[in-house]
DNA sequence: TCCGGCTATTGACGTGAGTCAATTGTAGGC
DNA sequence: GCCTACAATTGACTCACGTCAATAGCCGGA
C-alpha cells in the first residue's frame, strides 16, 4: 500500500469534478492517495473516523460483525462512492467494518477538513447529501427485502436484478464469491447453494459463477420482483 | 386534518431553529401546518414526494408493504425529524408509507423550494446532512440487528434499551401495540409473544404492555447487547 | 351490565433455513 | 504435472420460526 500526491487519481474523480477549482483544491490539500492490497482492512467498526474515503478504483465492501465473530455484508462502495460518509459527518464510531477484496485506490480526504468544508460549501453539500440519500434508499430496500420476502425470492429477485445491471436478460455473471452474496442477500451459503439448485426447475441453469436465464418469465413468478425492493 | 399558516407552529421546531430569520421566513413562505386525526396516511410508497414533511408533534410510522400486502415497520419519524428527505433529496418515488397512529401535527415545507433552498443555504444543508446521516445509521443497526442475530436477542436487546430510553432500569413500558413492534423487529406477533414468554424464566416478567426487568445482568447474557447494534 | 370488536395469547403443526460434516470441484504454487 | 488450500456442493439432522386456528383478555359503547 503506497501513498501519492493527491492529484495523480483520474478516474474514479467525477464525484468531485463538478465542485469549483478552489475548492477541489482544498480539499486535496488535505488529502491522500491511498493504494492497497486485496484483503487490506481500512477500518473497523467501532472506531473514530480520521478520513472521508472515496473510491477511486476497485471497491470496498462493509460488513458488520457480531461479537461472537459473525460477519455479514452490508454495503459495496464502488468507484466514485464515498465510504460511510454518515460515520465521517455525524463524528460517531464506524458501525460498519471495512475491506478491500481486490486492489484498489482511495482518496482519503482529512474527515474534519471535509467536514468544515461541506458545512460551509454548498456544492459539496450537495454531492454530499446526493450520497447520503442514496445509500440511505439502498438501506431500505435492503430492510424491505429482508423482512418482506423469502429466501428464494431474495435469490430470484437478485439474479433478475444482475440481468438487468449487467444489460443481458439471459445470462449472469455473479460478481463476488457465493459466500459474500449470500450474506449479503441474509443467508448462509449452504442455503444460497441449495436454493440456486431449487432454482433450476424454475426457469435458471446454474453453471459455476455463471447463471444462464432460461425463462425469465417463470423466475418472475417465483420470485415476486418489486421495483421498490430491487435497484433499477 | 385542517390546515393552518405555517407559524402558528412552535414546538418541534427545534431543527429549524438554528436557522436565519430570513431563511425560516423562505421556507415558510411554501410551507403549510397539517394537523391530522390517528390513523391517516401521509402518503403511499411508489408516490412522487411533494412536500418535506417535518414532524412537530406525534409521529410517523413508515413501513414497507410487498405486492401481496404484507407490511412491515421500517422507522418512525418523531418530533424534529424530517420525514424521508431521502424521497425529497433525490426526486425520487417513496420506498415507504407513512402512516400517523395517533393525532399529530407536520409542517408541509414544498419539496422544490426545500429542495433548492437545500442546495443553496449552507445552514439548511448542515442539517438536511445531519438528519440523512442519522437516519442512515439508524438503518445499518436495523440490519445488523436482523442479519446478526436471533429472534430472543432482538427482543431481549429491544427491552434493554427501552430501558435505557426510558431511563428505568427495571420497569418498561412498550411504546406500541406489540404487534408493531414484532414487525419493527422481523418476526411475527405471535413469535413476538412467544418469545417475551419465554424470556420470563432469563430475568423479566411481563404483565401486559409493562414489563419489569428483575434480573438486568441475566437478560443482557441472554440478549448479547451490542453497542453498535443497540440504540444508546 | 352485556355486547362487539380488536389485540394478545396459546396450542398444534409444518417447514424453511441453519448447523455440522463429508465430499467434490477448482485455482494457484512449486 | 501434482499437491495444497479454499470454495462450493450435498446430505442428514435439528430447531427456530411462521402459519393456522381457537381462546382469552381488554376496552368502549349502548
Amino acid at each position: 500500500m503506497t501513498h501519492e500526491p493527491a492529484d495523480t487519481a483520474q478516474q474514479g474523480l467525477r464525484l468531485l469534478g463538478p465542485l469549483s477549482p478552489a475548492l477541489r483544491k482544498r480539499l486535496s490539500r488535505s488529502s491522500v492517495v491511498h493504494s492497497v492490497a486485496a484483503g487490506t482492512v481500512l477500518f473497523e467498526q467501532g472506531a473514530m473516523p480520521t478520513f472521508q474515503h472515496l473510491v477511486l478504483a476497485g471497491s470496498a465492501h462493509l460488513f458488520g460483525r457480531s461479537r461472537e465473530g459473525r460477519e455479514v455484508m452490508i454495503e459495496i462502495a464502488r468507484p466514485g462512492d464515498l465510504v460511510i460518509p454518515a460515520a465521517v459527518a455525524t463524528r460517531s464510531p464506524y458501525l460498519m467494518s471495512a475491506r478491500v477484496l481486490q486492489p484498489s485506490r482511495f482518496l482519503l480526504i482529512e474527515a474534519d477538513v471535509f467536514r468544515a468544508a461541506a458545512a460551509e460549501e454548498p456544492e459539496l453539500a450537495q454531492i454530499l447529501v446526493l450520497s447520503l440519500a442514496g445509500q440511505f434508499r439502498r438501506l431500505v430496500r435492503q430492510i424491505k427485502n429482508l423482512k418482506l420476502r423469502s429466501s428464494s425470492e431474495r435469490v430470484g429477485s437478485y439474479i433478475l436484478a444482475l440481468s438487468r445491471a449487467q444489460k443481458n436478460p439471459d445470462r449472469v455473471v455473479l460478481p463476488y464469491e457465493k459466500n459474500l452474496i449470500a450474506s449479503e442477500l441474509g443467508m448462509t451459503r449452504e442455503s444460497f447453494s441449495r436454493t440456486l439448485s431449487a432454482l433450476q426447475d424454475d426457469g435458471i441453469v446454474v453453471q459455476g459463477d455463471t447463471i444462464l436465464i432460461i425463462d425469465a418469465a417463470r423466475l418472475a413468478a417465483v420470485s415476486a420482483p418489486d421495483p421498490l425492493i430491487d435497484l433499477d
